[in-house]
DNA sequence: TAGATTGTTAATCGATTAACAATC
DNA sequence: TAGATTGTTAATCGATTAACAATC
């Protein structure tokens, strides 16, 4: 067993984990690895030798027990308390953000919406009330929050970046095109459909 | 020049792209590989070899030219034409993709807009009508939309992604967080905030 | 000229894949 | 037993990185 992951090793785990996650909801209790990849297109190989560096996981002949698997790979990842984040701008996107199952389901909660609109403050988003921007710093310690997600306008991003870094965050999710500056010490994730479509064209067109 | 780009080099290229039309947008004529590498944590070494296969684009001293090589990229990965793509669900999440600028901003246009819902049909999001469902299959040959982006709920993923294989289209990009089976020519991409979350977290948290 | 940054080489490391014995 | 699928080996390929001469 590795003493830490690496950076490739970490991302598959976490996609596995997604789609153990859905499977169990669709009520499946077993899989194989050959069925992980063609939901990933990460090769059932590697989906193999990726599991067994942890332990024997899996039945010969059979596949892998969902639960049990799922539980495995969250011990690795160390992802089974909850985590707390931050989602700033309560517009279409954050609101979109905000309903989705999908942060629930793997144990993040939405602890604070902020947004500088007084008329969107106290209204709910996803269940969270939206607090007032200013309170940002404030909140994202009494809450424990160790996540911003930006869901602003690009012209806003490197502000609201700006603020989030303030406030003691080192992970930020940029949903805007912008481009942030930040110190070193901070991780931005940018999430970017246009980019992975113009990727997915390429092998369209040739 | 090789002749077809592998996986990884297209999806490295297409990360630059976005990099360039943010940088120049910002009022920029020129960047190095380094900064480049700020903003995409690519390895600067990596930038300079994947461009290098192509041609001496950049000024030893100085930088590459972003105009110019914006306009080599878009040749290496023939995307300086215009696509059709097609957005199915004008929910939160429908509205805030077509209200982006991002796509429109690298020759991807947003052709149709669909929606079971008979409230949301005539209305239009990010400046397109939205169309009646029904008319889906119609809608894609008319227009030679290539791409289904599915912005609908999980439960609808599934029936969804169906009716655009039935269109005939080829690569979908779901948002939902549902599993899609797909016939094995058709490419899904499915966007996951939570995974790439988990897999961050556990850089932050060891 | 001095400083900066490219283009390129060489070495290393991780990802990918095929193949197959083990075994459920 | 027959069929399926894991766990693992070995070979190959691409990504990563440091280093540095070339040159703007």
């Amino acid at each position: 067993m590795p003493d830490r992951l690496t950076v490739g090793v970490a991302a598959r785990l976490s996609r596995y984990l997604q789609v153990l996650t859905q499977a169990k909801k669709m009520g499946k209790d077993r899989i194989s690895s050959q069925e992980i990849s063609d939901y990933t297109n990460i090769n059932a190989t590697q989906i193999r030798r990726d599991l067994s560096a942890f332990g024997k996981f899996g039945k010969r002949g059979v596949g892998y027990n969902i639960d049990s698997l799922l539980g495995e790979i969250r011990k690795i990842l160390r992802t089974q308390g909850q985590h707390n984040i931050a989602l700033v701008g309560a517009g279409r996107l954050g609101q979109a953000i905000a309903s989705s199952p999908i942060f629930a389901e793997h144990g993040i909660n939405i602890a604070a919406v902020f947004d500088t609109d007084p008329d969107k403050v106290g209204r709910t988003v996803g269940n969270v009330p939206v607090t007032e921007y200013s309170r940002l710093k404030e909140t994202v310690r009494e809450k424990n929050i160790i996540v911003g997600v930006l869901a602003v306008p690009a012209d806003n991003a490197q502000q609201a970046a700006d603020d989030l870094v303030d406030a003691g965050l080192k992970i930020i999710f940029n949903y805007s095109e912008a481009l942030l500056d930040v110190p070193s010490d901070v991780q931005v994730h940018t999430s970017n459909p246009a980019v992975e479509l113009l990727h997915a064209l390429y092998f369209h067109l040739t």
